[in-house]
RNA sequence: CGGGGCGUGGCUCAGUUUGGUAGAGUACCUGGCUUGGGACCAGGGGGUCGCAGGUUCGAAUCCUGCCGCUCCGACCA
């Protein structure tokens, strides 16, 4: 491709709504234009790097024996009542009517459709296991669509579902989905992590998220160093900590005036925030719930709610904490709490002694406070969220943490949508049995936001090789000078002929604009034909991501450069 | 949905406080000159100032309503 032909309009300037780097980069480099709020037209050079992505994704899924279809994107209602879905899924899913007002809605995911696909013509024990997968956009109405090409309301995605005949088979499934997103990530170039995750509203249990290390991820996740433990914190389970034991000391009711925050009340009691209970008033569909975790952990909502197996969960205001926990917000404890309040404890707080924790009273604290003898709790559990430098569950090294941004998840759904749609099988004893299923996603769209998000510098986007939308940009210095011309345009069909992806910058441009543009779009590798080269007869060959120079003669440049593309 | 910010040529922004002929840079077109990191000179095209009302002799500017975008919180590939 010729660059006087590539529609690729770069820009000087960052766009004022771009806030996230890839997104930057993207308007700029003249890969992406916003067409509505989480809505993007793929411009040239964004469509190739997708397809390169696409093609990664395909090659991994195939291997694994997955056959590739494509379902629609309009999906009629009727799928959705079957699986209740069409009233649980809410207001992120875009819908729509037809002229004879039958509702529709624009495919978020595609269990329903896939299930319902499958029931149709699969019978027999003999037809699984079965995996079937489609690359296309998504619709999901996000409350808030955000960061460019990461969290969009139209994205594209790779979606693979898998049907057998058991939970061993669908172990089976689930370990070959594993491995292919370790390829397919590894072969994109991102460095990144499989994390333990919660399963989320999509049901099912048994899920990893692959995680692109980012900064600028929105999921925070910890990983230990010493084993291979790495989880989502939404879901990272903890073991209990022990207490020194102690003498059990009577309960005392203590003033301490104004000391709200367990920051206030440690400073006030001069103790340590270790000794301290935390309560946090909840209101839920199952009623008012107190959360108690000790004064240095915080509580993790999702484990809580996952305990109560609750549909709602939003932290109680003032006045309800007055009129539904008797209570007063700074003041919240456990002993004395309403009755109809539900005691969730985490684990950890049931092991303290001679704690401290508020007396549902103004400006009052219980001193010497000891679980199950001062209060009893109707659920103890794992409610709190990891913190780094907590003990690894596994292995009990300590925990780092990192932000990631979540390209592909594989879920374990067992029977979830079977069951709900009726899509069984018969076995080999002729009994009928409901497929077991997995679904396994990877977001296209997002993973090239994500390799950019991991591959740049202050002059733009650098690609790894593999999904670089070219790889090779041929610059001239001088676009008057025949003899450079000349030379540019054999190096540049030369490449090509070699299968190797290249563009020749034959805009009659000074350098610098070219060098600026080359750098910005991110080519793994740079040739510039100048007075230099020519004189001598070399190829001069730049390495985007290290901005290491290199001098191949003319015989030897091909072989070189393949080479090093390995490398990239 | 709640809370902040912003809507003025493709892009970045000034002008709004104090109403009076719509501006700059960049990008684009023509010509010249130049060519190892976003040159220079000359000429040129392009904007119903987000939309709709209102106040006024006169509105980008003041008032009202709406729309859109964006950032921070509850969701997720």
């Amino acid at each position: 491709m010729r660059l006087t032909q590539l529609y690729a309009p770069t820009l000087r300037e960052t766009p004022a709504d771009a806030e996230v780097i890839s997104h930057q980069l993207m308007l700029r480099a003249g890969m992406i234009r916003k067409a509505a709020g989480g809505v993007y037209s793929y411009l040239p050079l964004a469509w190739r790097t997708l397809r390169k992505i696409e093609t990664i994704v395909r090659e991994e899924m195939d291997n694994k024996g997955g056959q590739e279809l494509l379902m629609p994107i309009m999906q009629p209602a009727e799928l959705w009542l079957e699986t209740g879905r069409w009233h649980v899924y809410g207001d992120e899913m875009f819908r729509l009517k037809d002229r004879h007002q039958r509702d529709f809605c624009l495919g978020p995911t595609h269990e329903e459709m896939i299930t319902t696909l499958v029931r149709a013509d699969v019978r027999s024990y003999r037809q699984l296991p079965l995996m079937l997968y489609q690359i296309q956009n998504k619709y999901r109405d996000e409350i808030r669509p955000r960061f460019g090409l990461m969290r969009g309301r139209e994205f594209i995605m790779k979606d693979l579902y898998s049907f057998d005949r058991d939970e061993a088979g669908l172990e089976e499934s689930y370990n070959k989905m594993y491995d292919a997103y370790t390829r397919i990530f590894s072969r994109c170039g991102l460095k990144f992590r499989a994390v333990e995750a919660d399963a989320g509203a999509i049901g099912g249990s048994g899920t990893h998220e692959f995680m692109v290390i980012a900064d600028s991820g929105e999921a925070a996740i910890v990983y230990c160093e010493q084993c291979d433990f790495a989880a989502n914190v939404e879901k990272a389970e903890l073991k209990p900590i022990e207490s020194p034991e102690e003498t059990l000391l009577p309960l005392e009711l203590k003033d301490t005036p104004g000391a709200k925050t367990i920051h206030e009340i440690t400073a006030f009691l001069q103790i340590s925030r270790e000794k301290t209970i935390k309560a946090l008033a909840y209101k839920t569909d199952k009623g008012p719930v107190l959360a108690l975790v000790r004064g240095d952990h915080e509580l993790n909502d999702i484990k809580l709610q996952n305990q109560l197996g609750c549909l709602t969960l939003e932290l109680a205001d003032e006045k309800a904490v007055g009129a539904e926990f008797d209570s007063i917000a700074g003041f919240l404890g456990p002993i004395g709490i309403n009755k109809d309040v539900m005691i969730v404890a985490d684990t950890t707080v049931m092991n303290l002694f001679n704690a401290v924790c508020g007396a549902n009273q103004l400006d009052k604290h219980w001193l010497n406070v000891n679980p199950n003898r001062d209060f009893k709790a109707a659920i103890v559990a794992d409610i709190r969220l990891i913190q780094e430098s907590d003990p690894c569950p596994r292995c009990g090294a300590s925990l780092l943490t990192a932000r990631g941004i979540e390209v592909g998840q594989v879920f374990k759904l067992f029977t979830k949508y079977s069951t709900a749609l009726k899509a069984t099988y018969l076995d080999d004893n002729g009994k009928e049995k409901p497929m077991v299923m997995g679904c396994y996603g990877v977001g296209v769209s997002r993973t090239m936001a994500a390799a950019i998000e991991q591959n740049y510098d202050e002059n733009g986007i650098i690609w790894p090789a593999a999904i670089a939308p070219y790889t090779i940009a041929v610059i001239p210095i001088s676009h008057k000078d025949a003899a450079q011309m000349e030379a540019a345009v054999k190096i540049y069909e030369e490449l090509n002929k070699n299968g190797i992806e290249t563009v020749l910058d034959d805009r009659n441009e000074r350098p610098g604009v070219k060098f600026k543009d080359a750098d910005l779009i991110g080519y793994p590798l740079r040739i510039t034909v100048g007075p230099k080269a020519i004189n001598e007869n070399l190829v001069e060959v730049k390495v985007r991501r290290n901005g290491q120079v290199i001098h191949y003669t003319i015989e030897e440049y091909l072989q070189a450069v393949k080479e090093l593309l390995k490398t990239l």
